[in-house]
DNA sequence: CAAATTTTTGGAAGTGGTTTTGAATCGGCC
DNA sequence: GGCCGATTCAAAACCACTTCCAAAAATTTG
């Protein structure tokens, strides 16, 4: 379908912690492996149970309070898949970040487009007057299993 | 900027519940109103407010519920605009639900924009095998009162 | 290399929006 | 008017998120 790989490696954000005086302990190391491979975005809880299974523990607290931080830095953000939690993925300036969910087994597959929003976004600063646009775009339906099974 | 009026009446939302053998109540009547006259998304919070200043006390959970129960029916939708609460608006299938949100003030607006995601859509169905698409899309950007200010 | 300094962590408690529950009430149909 | 099931209030439960603090770990310094 595309490649998701990232424009960057883990070691890049590790020296962007280390640069701002942060630490780089094995447990935040484990916890940037499994957003590198996960290829699409995660809950907290997901990061936290993916992260156990190779060998670190984290508390939830702890991935909230990193998720946190690199949400700061801009090296994450969140993603609304109107679901009852946050979802979190690394974020690539490089890359646009829209998704399609499946309303029916709600699987989440990582959109690799054109964004067309660039010509809207322009006519929405000339017509109302908003600058520094940004935009958060999910799309919905139902996955080609889900409707062979229906 | 534009006209926001919905293309269906109070009544025929009424009508709809009365169809599924649901309930009209007074308490159900001045929600309603306030949800065709607001022109933004409201919070739950905003709706049990807003029905109170007509008169009407309806608890939060009985707002909740009927959310709840408009956007099962398809007649409400939640549009989320990266707050801590979720916000409701009359779903009118003729329309596009785009908005945007300050991120200095929090104001949101309506647009009233061509949405340029048919094609999109139509690339995704074909390239991805998802059917029966729908989308959620917020901009975020300083209004022009906020860029005054700053 | 050990002490000092600062950040990070786990565990638990707190917060706030959301959702459910149960008893009382009300709307719509006979 | 009376009945039945839908609706409501009020309170409690729920759940994801956030904060707090003392202990532990990562750097820096002596």
């Amino acid at each position: 379908m595309s490649e998701t790989a990232l424009s960057f490696t883990p070691e890049a954000i590790l020296n962007r912690l280390r640069g701002d005086g942060l630490r780089i302990t094995p447990g935040r190391r484990v916890i940037l492996e499994v957003l590198f491979e996960a290829g699409k975005p995660l809950s907290l809880e997901e990061i936290k149970d993916l992260a156990a299974a190779r060998g670190s523990r984290p508390d939830y607290a702890t991935v909230f309070r990193l998720m946190t931080l690199l949400e700061r830095l801009h090296l994450a953000h969140k993603v609304n898949l109107q679901r009852s939690c946050s979802y979190y993925e690394l974020h690539d300036p490089k890359k646009h970040y829209d998704h399609i969910v499946c309303t029916s087994c709600g699987k989440v597959v990582v959109i690799d487009i054109p964004c067309p929003l660039g010509a809207t976004e322009a006519h929405i600063a000339e017509h109302y007057g908003f600058g520094d646009l940004t935009h958060s775009l999910e799309f919905f339906g139902r996955c080609p299993e889900c409707a062979k099974a229906a």
